[in-house]
DNA sequence: CCTTTTCCTACTAAAATCATAGGAATTATA
DNA sequence: TATAATTCCTATGATTTTAGTAGGAAAAGG
């Protein structure tokens, strides 16, 4: 499975923010319920996404958390950077691991290309894309 | 990390085999030896490679491994599908997990578009372009 | 019969994933 | 200023997946 349920909570989230239109903070308690996701684990997936400064947060009473950026300024490619140990093919793509097969390695041309194809694809997705295709689709 | 290390070995092990060229049979020993593979994990690797009958053994002395296919026959779609418990993006996209959110699920259309850019990059690449790359490039 | 090989059945260690628990700090408002 | 609603912080636990190991049975060639 490429993409994690952490993952998958977090693009879900990010989306019924991206929904409700911004002004107002929306507590962690009522986007647990609206979308199904355990209190607490999403409590964790909250903290570093606002780490990310993908969403910020009002604490105390009526707070909760709203998006920083316009919807349509905010990929699912960086929502999913922030959640997935790895976006990447291999182990061997990215800069910090470099096995020593590389030179001669036959398959990392295709990880590579993989890696690509996958990070072009989630970059297209944007929240506000993301909004309509739940209303339009079906 | 979307492609695990065995999906990887099988890779290389299944481009090893198609660089031979064939008649022969090569011993699981060889292999492990030459593509630096945990002997006895590419030994459940082989196992399930023959199961998925995209390589066939001999027994016994002179025995080993060799491929079914032409390597032009056999892509790294169809050794990936054989390794990795799942390729599809999201739980929700098999035909067995069908999640009760679907119908209203925002997410869902890109994880199937990111299924079939995903196996449409995996089917592109066969195991004798594989082994053309590692000859030519670099 | 001996050697080389695959085949079969189990087991294990480590890592990642998916959470849960409990309470401290902050804030609005009555 | 008390209270309720909220986020923040630190730690822990359960389950699943991944990666690998162990030991020997079965087959085949010479």
């Amino acid at each position: 499975m490429i993409v994690s349920a952490k993952g998958r909570y977090a693009l879900r989230v990010m989306i019924a923010l991206a929904a409700r239109g911004g002004e107002d903070p929306v507590p962690l308690k009522e986007l647990a319920r609206q979308e199904e996701i355990p209190y607490k684990f999403l409590e964790t997936i909250m903290t570093e996404l606002v780490k990310a400064d993908l969403a910020e947060s009002a604490r105390g009473k009526n707070g909760g958390y709203r998006l920083t950026r316009s919807p349509r300024e905010c990929t699912a490619a960086d929502v999913l950077r922030v959640t997935e140990t790895s976006l990447t093919a291999a182990a061997c793509t990215g800069e910090d691991r470099e096995c020593p097969r590389a030179d001669t390695c036959p398959t990392l041309p295709m990880w590579r290309a993989l890696d690509e194809a996958v990070d072009e694809l989630l970059t297209h997705y944007t929240l506000s894309e993301l909004c309509k295709s739940a209303e339009t689709d079906r």
